[in-house]
DNA sequence: GCTTTCAATATCGTATGCACTCGATGCATG
DNA sequence: CATGCATCGAGTGCATACGATATTGAAAGC
């Protein structure tokens, strides 16, 4: 975890030499270097690869993925406004470590979120459409107990997936965004088997949206997220005192020491 | 050249200080030289000082500014985030114009978010923020009518405000930026007369909240927003088209040669 | 005269250098 | 021994340099 200085070309790349003097002219496909970066760093924070408070030089990050710290330092910003980097001036980044005030705070936005998607969704599911679901939640399903970190993935997907058909973009972003965040915020606070976002949950979802009622969709979700949300957050904050609040970082500076 | 060390423009932010206590050690107050430019370009563009589509060069708006385009680049990154701006590869940046469905967009999504707010503060407030609350709807009932630009910006205030009592740091990121989207859009397709965003229906909304009806306080925002929207988004133009848009000049241009 | 090709230009994308800030370290001092 | 202060260094903040790319205008070809 430790982001030691390599230098250039020890690590692959972002920018491939043979995808060089062509680059991505399409604006759809549009992968800018800096993307990739954040893209990268996003995965990472999520799946604690960085775990949070960790420090975020960029010219290391820069090194890592073979550019400059100009793409590092963008992808960094981004993340920031993505909520996953917190950015203190003149003292660098750091992978964000959101207390449990804050991971509620994002639950709060998400179920609210997803509430538009379940309103703009139902009953106006077209058939093609229904069997990506179907599909969707039945890989959910096989997978589940299987693969622990995939099916996580694949919950976050379901989510992500009903953003996008409601081909609203903006919803999609924000959708998108406070999903990464919760990823973060399970990571953090859930117990070991407590993210698997019933997979049971998301097929009755999809019932609700298919048979049109708005309501009961509706309804669905904000159980599913609020379940979600307290199988991890429930242990209420008796952390006001300081050494409690401490201890945590102490015991991650102590284990840089080693 | 010309500009050096200008360490000045330390330039307090739009963040006020209602951002509470809570959260990790450190809370990120990184004020720097591109936000500055961020909020300067925000507020040309929801003035409308920058119209729609207008190109946006890094190296003239770092020449306004008196900064080097690293600055110019990242604010206008920023803003692209937010939506009030298009980045195109390779081509630069220009004020966003959003055409009516995407205006329709941001404004599903506004109310989703609003209802969140005061699904939050119902039955919550407490004495001095209902103060603060009924001494803003006070003015602008006062300002009614009497200056348009003032009005728009206290009635956008209003909804911020609202955010912000929430504490809760994410809403209000995704109002505020939901709210100047909004803006640009009523200022893009609103009639002059249409943008009041009615000033009794704050005031019942108050009401509402302080009554505790969570309910009808959603209810009520839900309807004030939905005619807010309707006002403005009525006119099924949809000038998506590039050739739509130029029909006008090119009938002038014709007019000319004839 | 109209289309096609190519050079010129304007701007973007990225890298890098330098100055400045802030934390850390070590010494002086009460 | 704890506290305050000067120095040092790591790393950011910003400006600038350079190569890449799209657009424009002009010249050549049909």
């Amino acid at each position: 975890m430790n982001i030691s200085r390599v230098k250039k070309g020890a690590s692959r790349s972002v920018n491939d030499p043979t995808a060089k003097g062509k680059g991505p002219p399409g604006e759809s496909g549009a992968i800018s270097r800096t993307e990739a970066v954040q893209d990268a760093l996003r995965q990472a924070i999520i799946e604690q690869r960085l775990q949070p408070g960790a420090k975020l030089p960029e010219d290391a990050i820069g090194d890592a993925f073979g550019t400059s710290r100009t793409i590092a330092r963008e992808a960094l910003g981004r993340l920031a406004v993505e909520g996953l980097v917190e950015l203190k001036p003149n003292r660098g980044a750091f992978v964000a470590n959101p207390s449990l005030d804050e991971g509620r705070d994002v639950f709060v936005v998400r179920r609210g979120l997803e509430r538009i998607v379940t309103e703009c969704l139902a009953g106006k599911l077209k058939p093609d459409e229904i069997a990506v679901l179907r599909d969707h939640v039945a890989r959910e399903q096989k997978i589940s107990g299987h693969n622990e970190v995939e099916s996580i993935r694949l919950a976050g997907e379901f989510h992500l997936l009903l953003a996008r058909l409601t081909g609203n973009q903006v919803l999609v972003r924000y959708v998108t965004e406070v999903v990464s965040r919760c990823s973060l915020i399970l990571a953090m606070y859930g117990r070991p088997h407590s993210s698997d976002c019933g997979v049971s949950e998301h097929g009755e979802i999809v019932d609700a949206l298919i048979a049109g009622n708005a309501a009961r969709a509706a309804e669905l979700m904000d159980h599913h997220l609020a379940a979600v949300a307290s199988r991890a957050l429930l242990q209420e904050k008796a952390e006001r005192d300081i050494r409690d609040v401490l201890a945590p970082y102490a015991a991650r500076i102590r284990g840089l020491e080693s």
